[in-house]
DNA sequence: TGGGTAAATTATAATCATTCTAAATAAGCA
DNA sequence: TGCTTATTTAGAATGATTATAATTTACCCA
């Protein structure tokens, strides 16, 4: 059995009921820095805890994300992608194997002038292409 | 029947042949700078031209956007919008009418530091958040 | 100008990530 | 401990997009 207790005081702090498929799900969050989908989420940990469904996979990291514990990001293709960095920070999609990394960026409200009579609830700043990786194993082929 | 001279033009210098699905989806997009979804595209220009099909327009903004004519713009939720003004700008996501806008932006690669090893293909700015109109309409409410 | 050929279009079916539904379970409070 | 309500769960439904395969068309060349 995994220690959640990071996971838990966070969930605690917002008022969260403590349950098990969030503390599960959240802590792989904030151990595996990989971005996931939720299917990737759901295999991971499915042999850890074999009762956890997909649909609680689907409801926790769509609670955790409206209560800003997590970020929810969509890839190019549209594919939802979660983060338990919640900080302001780009991503770097690779088109070849659908990786997600972490760009960092200086503080977008410098220049970003909002739409007049909009209100902005967030930013994101994203780029694509060939991550290191697949570039080095291109250069093989 | 419509000009479609400068969609014409444009198909025939990216040397892509010159068909009627891709003359009235581009002619379309040309002239309505709403960034719609296929699904609103079919539906805007099928009175005037009945026979286009669904998949058409699939695959004509499929090759637009492949050969660099129109971009595809994916929406916070996943759904893919789409533009023929090709240069660089960010895009405002209205979280209630779903809206599309533009957002005037400074030169993107002044700040942009690659991921050592990689390469970037494009860069992506959007914001989200609540439309002047929707704004102007909540008050009311 | 009229085939020939590869590309594009079309209708339709298939995919598949995500959402919905409703019954069972469990968290947290008194 | 028991009550109330939120959460979990399995399974079905959804819907935007993609795949398939037959038909049609663009356009090159003789
Ligand atoms: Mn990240
Ligand atoms: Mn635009
Ligand atoms: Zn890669
Ligand atoms: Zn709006």
């Amino acid at each position: 059995m995994r220690d959640f207790s990071r996971a838990e005081k966070a969930l605690k702090a917002e008022g969260l009921r403590i349950t098990r498929p969030r503390l599960v799900v959240y802590d792989y969050l904030l151990d595996n820095k990989t971005h996931p989908t939720c299917d990737q989420i759901y295999h991971s940990i499915v042999n850890d805890y074999p009762h956890i469904s997909f649909s609680s996979v689907y409801n926790v990291t769509e609670k955790l994300s409206n209560s800003g514990l997590i970020l929810k990001l969509v890839s190019p293709c549209g594919e939802m992608h979660y983060d338990s960095t919640n900080c302001f920070h780009g991503h770097f999609y690779c088109l070849k194997c659908s990786c997600v990394l972490d760009l960092d960026l200086p503080d977008v409200k410098s220049f970003y002038k909002p739409i007049s009579g909009s209100t902005t609830t967030s930013i994101t700043i994203s780029a694509e292409g060939i991550c290191p990786m697949c570039s080095k194993n291109e250069q093989v082929n």
